[in-house]
DNA sequence: AAATAATTCGACTATAAAGTCAATCTATTG
DNA sequence: CAATAGATTGACTTTATAGTCGAATTATTT
């Protein structure tokens, strides 16, 4: 090595970042099975086969593994909107895209939209927000853009966004990873059926 | 009167079910706003001009109130359900009816669906959770009924409910009383766009 | 207006769960 | 194989808030 001693910094620090996430993962995925509230530190400890005080080690707050969940969640969907930016022939054809990007997300990708954002106080709450008002307008966006050059039927586009997103929330709720329907099933099913109700 | 005291013994009784009514309404409101954690039992009674103590002489616990929050909502949901029953002359009419019904109790009469059941324990939680797939079973069967009669589309009925109901129950976070649109107007562009995305 | 019943409250207890910290264990490095 | 840095813990404190209770207040009845 070059550079002696970076390549077991790099590790530890690796390692840390990972398990960090870990937790992150892990505490979302009770989150959003249990709630935020009925999930205690010591549960996601114990999960991930922790003490409590082990988790501060990584964290420095519940509210912060909520905010973090949160994040993870809308970095996700960013990407997924700058993957299909000038993808689509026309706005209903992108936005396609975009929704099946969004329901593959919160379904095959393990991801999940957590509806607690009351529980995030201050500058935490307002960021979340910030971020949801940012996806919500990427999705305007296009849809505008449909209904300019024809291919989505004319409407309130801010209506037809909730919407939409509405039925991607609701996910979390009754989806089951490993049930009856794939990801791939459920994702199809949800750009036909979004596909069909704003097209022109 | 024939009956005599019996005119008292009725006001204090519908005096008693009244305040208790709004006990639960007003937690209600509280509720979907803030979350049912975030909000406490000096902060509902606050909102009324009563003290905590006060609120126990009307519920037995804070669980109870969100109990009957969500029975408050799925027994306007029940009569909902039946009002539309064989109103529509095919499958897809009556869906229509009964979306905007939906539509209209959660936002023009104030009433709320609640995500929160995991915060309900034992028999409140199973019965709210019958509730809600009674409503939804209810759902289910007119949309298979438009499959068969020919006026909805072929597609997973399950899946197809969902994404419907999941639109309406994303309503309490975005919709707000007194805003820009009306609850007629969003009840009017949900059964829209409910009813393109499903039509054959 | 005395007696009774309904309603409300202040001041308390109980409890669950978040968060802290000094001590300990484990891995890494010279 | 010390010595140092990283990781983990048990036992503790703190805090928020649900829930209780006897006393006080208000309304109703006779």
């Amino acid at each position: 090595m070059t550079n002696p001693g970076t390549e077991h910094a790099f590790n530890r620090e690796a390692q840390y970042t990972a398990k960090r996430r870990a937790v992150i993962r892990s505490a979302s995925g009770a989150f959003r099975r249990r709630g935020y509230h009925n999930t205690s530190m010591v549960l996601i400890a114990q999960s991930l086969g922790l003490s409590k005080a082990a988790l501060y080690y990584y964290v420095k707050s519940k509210e912060e593994i909520l905010y973090e969940c949160h994040i993870m969640v809308y970095d996700a969907m960013d990407a997924a909107v700058k993957s299909v930016r000038g993808k689509g022939t026309t706005g209903l054809d992108e936005l396609q895209l975009l929704y099946g990007a969004f329901a593959h997300l919160l379904t095959r990708d393990g991801l999940g939209l957590l509806a607690d954002v009351d529980s995030l106080k201050g500058a935490f709450q307002i960021t979340v927000l910030k971020r949801r008002g940012s996806i919500e307008r990427s999705v305007t966006r296009i849809v505008k853009q449909g209904m300019s050059d024809g291919s989505i039927k004319q409407a309130d586009a801010r209506v037809t966004v909730f919407f939409l997103m509405g039925a991607l929330n609701w996910l979390n709720v009754w989806y089951e990873p490993g049930g009856r329907l794939s990801g791939e099933d459920i994702a199809d099913a949800f750009v036909a059926q979004m596909s069909q109700g704003v097209a022109a």
